[in-house]
DNA sequence: CGGCCGTTTGAATTGTTTCAAGCTATGTGG
DNA sequence: CCACATAGCTTGAAACAATTCAAACGGCCG
């Protein structure tokens, strides 16, 4: 990958979108290329954060394992997230492990070069700072959701905010292109794997989703789904 | 309140302290005073974000209210806490309203005044990303929380939280200084003030806690508490 | 073919909520 | 200074949503 594709990923970021060519130019020749398959993890949380990545292809599940051992999928990520930049800005040890659930291509910065660059381009930290509340948001959006709405609401938000994310549009109705098991689902709504089977199965008998043992999700009904996720 | 003061205060608030004197001297030059009273709003979640806020004294309670109106306490908020400063960066509606819950006395800045302040101190831009992460690890932490443990221990760790950030010793324990009645660790923890209730009734009961009948909490065995919240 | 992993589904169990009633400080107006 | 109202809390009993326990199924890979 050269510098210009480097920079056409870059552009496609939400911490560069936007931002003036000799920064993005910048940015891009001091990246390094990470390749890495699907099933692996590109660090193990408690890890020092010494690496910033940015997505180029494929997608990450974000894990987080609690001192019990129980696991919370903290979100997916798909080209133009980034990975392990909070744990950088902080120093301090990531906080999470990302795991590939495709085959995925990363750029990747020393620590020290992140800062760099943010200390030298204002417009990027700026664009960072944008980034973090957003995700500060959402966050807050999702405990108030598993505080206060019960498992069917939880889970049919998750999927909606999955295919929004990542969905692509199909004869039958919105499919989302990667696999997503009832487990992942559990982990991000917290509830359990059995209840997250019930669910998926009564709303599949509904025609609101396709998608049966395994395979891909695909959302029939989104206009269903979205009311199940906000009804009163 | 001078200048002097003012600069007093900025150096306890997490976006200000340790940086140079003259980052200081001019935030504090074109900051406002504002005071408001025990049980008064200082803006409503919805509100376009103008303002920027350091509490100097008192305390503020932050609430998110659902849109099927069900509330959630995001935090309680002391001498040296940021408010509206996520919004005012992103440029969105503020996202929550922020109580008094005691006569509280703020600095404010205008929206524009902070972000030239932000663009013309890249030492406070720095500042405030990792003052961002940190409260985005704190959410994910909440959310591992809300997604993975039974009530009691929720409840205990809030309880913990609030004691580690204002407690105060006195000589039974760990005096929390400002009310938290019953209904708002529900709305913290995701629960009923009924099951608060009871749970607290029985760590009174077993010496654990001090505090029937609102008056001030006061932890007797923050050991027993700590236990209770970390037991696999 | 056989084993395995993710899933499905039923039944029993339980933690928590909901419903309902009563309590106790605190404050208010007569 | 005493009824009276109020707000916040407590507590029991019933109802329920979701989990846990248990077993079996189906697709896939070696």
């Amino acid at each position: 990958m050269d510098t210009k594709a480097k920079i056409a990923v870059l552009e496609r970021a939400k911490l560069f979108g936007g931002l003036a060519r000799d920064v993005l130019a910048a940015s891009a020749e001091s990246a390094q290329i990470k390749l890495i398959e699907k099933g692996s993890v590109l660090f193990q949380q408690g890890d020092e954060a010494t690496s910033h990545y940015v997505v180029a292809w494929g997608r990450l599940r974000l894990d987080q394992t609690t001192p019990d051992g129980k696991n919370v999928v903290l979100r997916f990520m798909g080209p133009g997230d980034l990975v392990g930049s909070v744990a950088v800005w902080r120093g301090v040890p990531y906080p999470a492990t990302p795991l590939a659930v495709e085959d995925t291509r990363l750029l990747v910065w020393s620590a020290a070069r992140m800062m760099d660059l943010m200390q030298c381009h204002p417009p990027l930290s700026m664009k960072a700072m944008v980034m973090m509340g957003g995700r500060i948001e959402e966050l807050q959006e999702r405990i108030q959701q598993v505080a206060t709405q019960q498992v069917e609401r939880r889970i049919a938000a998750t999927i909606l905010k999955i295919a929004g994310q990542s969905g692509r549009k199909v004869e039958t109705g919105v499919e989302i292109p990667f696999p997503v098991s009832r487990q992942d689902l559990a982990e991000m709504t917290g509830t359990t794997l059995h209840t997250v089977s019930r669910t998926l199965s009564a709303w599949i008998d509904d025609g609101i989703l396709e998608g049966r043992r395994s395979s891909h999700l695909t959302i029939c009904r989104p206009h269903r789904l979205v009311e199940i996720a906000d009804q009163a």
